[in-house]
Parts: C-alpha cells; sequence; structure tokens
DNA sequence: GTCATTTATCATGC
DNA sequence: GCATGATAAATGAC
C-alpha cells in the first residue's frame, strides 16, 4: 500500500475516501457483467476511474460481499431462522 | 444532490433496547481482555438480544472503537484464546481496564425496566 | 479467493 | 445537537 519509496516501512493506513458517483455507476455496471473481474479490465477499469488496480480489486471483493449480506438478509426477513 | 450512501433495503436503523445493550455491555466487560466473540458466541447473544448476527458484530465493531476512541478500554492487540497475558503492562486504571486478576466490583448493568418485544420492524 | 475486522462516513433517532 | 446503528473503503489473517 505503500506508493514509491518506504524509508522505515511506516505503513500508513490509506486514509478511506468514498468514490464519486461516477466510479461507483462503473463499478456497477461491470459488476453486473463479471461478478469476478479479469485482470485487464481491472487495469483498464483502474484507469478510467484514477483508482490503481489493487482499489479496484477491494471494491469487487467488498462489493460480493455485500450481495452475499442482502441475500442473508432476504433470507431471514421472513422465517425466523 | 448527494447521493445517500446506499439506501437501497436498510432504510430506518432502530436503536437497541436496553436489554440489549445491556447484554451486549455486560459480555463486553466480562470479557474485556479479549472482546471479539467467536461465530458461535455472536449467534448465541444474537438469540438472546433477538438480533441478527450482522448487528451483533456491528454492535461490538462500534462498541471497540468507541471505547478505544476514548481510552475507556484497552486489551491486547491479536490476543487468541488462552493466551494470559504476565508482562508488567502499565497499569492504567480505565473504567474498563483489563486487569488480569484486578477484581472490581461487578457494576451490573441493571437497567431493566421495559420489556417489549418491539424487533420487529414494520 | 473469502471473511472478520478496522476506520472514517453516513444516516437516523431523540 | 450528539449518540448510535449501518454502510463504504481498506487491511490482514488464512
Amino acid at each position: 500500500p505503500v506508493p514509491p519509496f518506504p524509508p522505515g516501512a511506516p505503513r500508513t493506513r490509506k486514509k478511506r475516501c468514498p468514490y464519486s458517483k461516477f466510479q461507483i455507476r462503473e463499478l456497477e455496471r461491470e459488476f453486473f457483467f463479471n461478478v469476478y473481474i479479469n485482470k485487464e479490465k481491472r487495469l483498464q477499469l483502474s484507469r478510467m476511474l484514477n483508482l490503481s488496480d489493487r482499489q479496484v480489486k477491494i471494491w469487487f471483493q467488498n462489493r460480493r460481499m455485500k450481495e452475499k449480506k442482502l441475500s442473508r438478509d432476504r433470507l431471514q426477513y421472513f422465517s425466523g431462522n | 444532490r448527494y447521493g445517500t450512501v446506499d439506501f437501497g433495503g436498510s432504510a430506518r436503523r432502530k436503536n437497541a433496547t436496553r436489554e440489549t445493550t445491556s447484554t451486549l455491555k455486560t459480555w463486553l466487560y466480562e470479557h474485556r481482555k479479549n472482546p471479539y466473540p467467536t461465530k458461535g458466541e455472536k449467534i448465541m447473544l444474537a438469540i438472546i438480544t433477538k438480533m441478527t448476527l450482522t448487528q451483533v458484530s456491528t454492535w461490538f465493531a462500534n462498541a471497540r472503537r468507541r471505547l478505544k476512541k476514548e481510552n475507556k478500554m484497552t486489551w491486547s492487540p491479536k490476543n487468541k484464546a488462552g493466551e494470559e497475558r504476565k508482562e508488567g503492562t502499565p497499569r492504567e486504571e480505565d473504567e474498563y481496564s483489563a486487569e488480569g486478576e484486578g477484581r472490581a466490583e461487578q457494576k451490573s448493568y441493571k437497567e431493566d425496566k421495559d420489556l417489549r418485544f418491539s424487533d420487529l420492524e414494520e
């Protein structure tokens, strides 16, 4: 996560910055086609949205977890399980 | 307009009842040395408090962050079960300080007053 | 890869 | 007006 030169290895955790509507829309669009994104499209998408490859990769991971949670919530919405 | 983060289904959030917070706070206090409930423990707490597993996890995450932020609670980072700390950690007499044998008077959270099953939203 | 977790925001209740 | 629950980025274990 430390971009260029880590002098002493002060790995500063990247500050969380919410993505813009445009970025979200493009990411969601690609997510609709593939829940899993290729490396090519990932690079391509990251350049288009001014995000790092890692950010796009992590976004898809979190997005899949979100989808799973939505499914669970919908299931337990009725039966008391 | 600011696109609300994501209101697709969550919608209105409801505050937990005093019983719920009391139960969770008690568990958190009794396990202040390792305030990370296992999945099984979370399920148990979820059943007791009539919450979902996600809600219990969220509650603990928020509680830990909040207490840590206010220096109200300290625990060993990454303390798996079975690890006993014996090093001379500086005695910080915080309200929730996790001293090993420090027998603090158990301040029972007795906020039992209302007992209503208003968990079913809608 | 999943998944629990942390961190900062967001949104709502009161 | 803050306290509090829920969500969105980001990390790390495995």
